[in-house]
DNA sequence: AAGAACCCCAACCGCTGAGAG
DNA sequence: CCTCTCAGCGGTTGGGGTTCT
């Protein structure tokens, strides 16, 4: 970017030589959406010059696919959204390539940019390593249900004028939930599934149970109002820093259960859990 | 009102792997 | 094989908008 800069001081003649870079102008814009139209994606730097434009194939490449390409969704991501990346980023790391393709219409990009922005944030706020398991358990245990809960209330909303009730379908890969099977991330793709799901479900904070670990964080750090929605970044933020002051040092300690030890277990061997070990642990109970 | 601090995100960079010659 | 080109990926940067003081 500061090169760009630089090259905004050369001579014209200079420039006219030199590729662009930086910001894309509204002509660019639609000389490389025409070219597209006409011969389609790929060959990029051919594309580039044949297009006329004083770009590189890489960057033509980028702004299409981040920016031009009709399917990209804009605005903000949805908790459904935010969820999945959560949920996937637990199982994959930094693979954002792979985890935008199970969100369609987010580029890599964002799912990157609100990793970083969001979720890294958060973890410097409350002073941990955003790799950590003391971390993750905050996901886990406070970011996930709260997110699962916003999306309860959408879907309740949304489902509140439907009449048909529906399982969520089976699916042959999809983990086993005690008797049900269910694909979090295939559901994920759906809105409507979800909304079966949730349907089903009738509160996603059944998924927690009494047993369930936010109800076992809540016991220390605040209490579950259904009322109130603890998805805001500063509840989000009080309830975690008030856990991670309990001692999430041992974060299975933390989460241990009076009455029942299995989050423990749960905790010891896993990362994040996948939605269908949710389930499993609705299951359980 | 104004400057500082913070946040978001578009765009860039470097690297890697695949495929063609 | 080796080299070159291209596409794609993940990490990083910095401009501009917003919020805070």
């Amino acid at each position: 970017m500061s090169s760009l800069r630089k090259n905004s001081t050369n001579s014209s003649e200079d420039e006219a030589e030199k590729l662009r870079r930086g910001p894309w102008t509204l002509e660019e814009d639609s000389l490389l959406i025409r070219y597209v139209d006409r011969h389609g994606e790929g060959r990029w730097n051919l594309l580039a010059k044949r297009a006329g434009l004083r770009r590189t194939g890489k960057s033509c490449r980028l702004r299409w696919l981040n920016y031009l390409k009709p399917d990209v969704k804009r605005g903000n991501l949805t908790p459904q959204e935010q969820f999945l990346i959560l949920e996937l980023h637990s199982k994959w790391g930094n693979r954002w390539s792979k985890i935008a393709q199970h969100l369609p219409g987010r580029t890599d990009n964002e799912i990157k940019n609100y990793w970083r922005t969001r979720v890294q944030q958060q973890a410097r706020h409350l002073k941990v390593d955003a790799n950590s398991a003391a971390f993750r358990n905050v996901i886990r245990c406070y970011w996930m249900p709260s997110l699962l809960q916003k999306m309860g209330t959408q879907v309740q909303n949304e489902t509140s004028q439907r009449q048909a009730l529906t399982m969520p379908e089976q699916n042959s890969d999809s983990e086993q939930c005690g008797n049900s099977y269910v694909s979090w991330s295939e559901s994920m793709n759906n809105i409507s599934k979800v909304s079966e799901f949730a349907e089903y479900q009738t509160t996603p904070f059944s998924v927690f149970g009494n047993n369930g670990c936010n109800t076992l964080a809540s016991k220390d750090c605040y209490s579950y109002d259904n009322t109130t929605s603890f998805c805001d970044v500063e509840t989000l933020n009080l309830a975690a820093t008030s856990a991670l002051a309990e001692g999430f040092p041992d974060p299975i300690g933390n989460c241990h259960l009076a009455d029942n030890d299995w989050v423990s277990d749960g905790f010891a061997d896993h990362g994040l859990w996948s939605m269908g070990e949710l389930w499993e642990l609705k299951s359980f109970q």
